[in-house]
DNA sequence: CCAGCCCCCTGTCGGC
DNA sequence: TGCCGACAGGGGGCTG
């Protein structure tokens, strides 16, 4: 489940392999990664295109290419980004291979073909309909609470709201409501100052701790090396119900907030 | 704006 | 042991 950690460790990770160097040839194995566009088109574009930088925008790993056009990939849930060295066979589970110069193949595999790719002409009007970025210098304390003002439902869901903020998915979610002591049903407009400037450093803090750690691996996420993250083994409420939580010791529940899995102590959060 | 539902997929797990 | 249904999860789309 990469979310904003996992999907900024990737794209670390490939920077060191895949800057600067052109995309020779693309296949594409799974046709409905490929949105927007027929996977011909798609071929058709990134060929022999050159990669100029790599950004990440939320959950969203942006290539940007020589032509001025960004290669958008969304891992969704299962993706990985592998780069390999030699022209790799196609495995099981791989959707997309990118041979690119150099001898490297970058392989994108994604057991349950939730992840997709598009290439765009303009990348950042592509993603304008994201929040802001968490970790960005604009997204100050007194930014959310701006953005929380008139928001009605309760705090857990708008936080995966990709609407509302850019890059925080369940885990993360869980972990920044732990740190700022805020029960995830919470109305988002009953938080007073204090309140705020706690779940604004809970985001930051609980996101960074992630990169730190590069990821969080359960099952499927994987670095651009294939290797796994740590920050699993440091979580205080993600997938620990029953243990005792880190701050008081009561033990950490387990509820389904909109529709999704929901872990928190129900002493430290209120 | 918000809650709830379905759908997209497939590996894994619990129950029988 | 083997079958089967439930479940997980990000996000888009739809309805009320």
């Amino acid at each position: 489940m990469p979310e904003l950690p996992e999907v900024e460790t990737i794209r670390r990770g490939l920077e060191g392999y895949i800057l600067g160097r052109r995309i020779l040839e693309v296949e594409v194995l799974w046709p409905r990664t490929v949105r927007g566009m027929s996977p011909e088109e798609f071929r058709a574009r990134l060929a022999g295109q050159r990669i100029e930088a790599l950004g990440r925008r939320g959950k969203h790993l942006v290539i940007h290419l020589a032509s001025g056009e960004g290669l958008i990939i969304h891992l969704m849930m299962s993706g990985r980004l592998l780069v390999e060295e030699g022209s790799v066979s196609p495995g099981k589970y791989d959707r997309v291979l990118f041979h690119l110069e150099g001898d490297l193949t970058l392989r994108f595999r994604d057991v349950r073909k939730f992840g997709w790719m598009t290439v765009v002409e303009d990348a950042e009007e592509f993603l304008t309909h994201l929040g802001p970025e968490p970790l960005g210098e604009d997204f100050t304390a007194e930014v959310l609470r701006e953005l929380l003002n008139g928001r009605k439902g309760q705090l857990k869901p708008l936080l995966l709201n990709q609407h509302f903020l850019a890059g925080v998915g369940n885990l993360y979610a869980d972990e920044a409501l732990f740190l700022a002591g805020l029960h995830p049903c919470r109305r988002s407009d009953s938080l007073n100052g204090e309140e705020i400037a706690r779940l604004w450093q809970g985001i930051r803090s609980a996101l960074e701790a992630g990169i730190e750690d590069r990821g969080s691996s359960f099952t499927s996420y994987r670095d651009a090396r294939g290797r796994r993250g740590s920050h699993q083994e440091h979580l205080a409420v993600y997938a620990r119900r029953g243990q005792p939580c880190p701050r008081c010791g009561a033990p950490i529940a387990r509820m389904v907030v909109g529709g999704r899995g929901t872990h928190f102590c129900p002493c430290c959060q209120q």
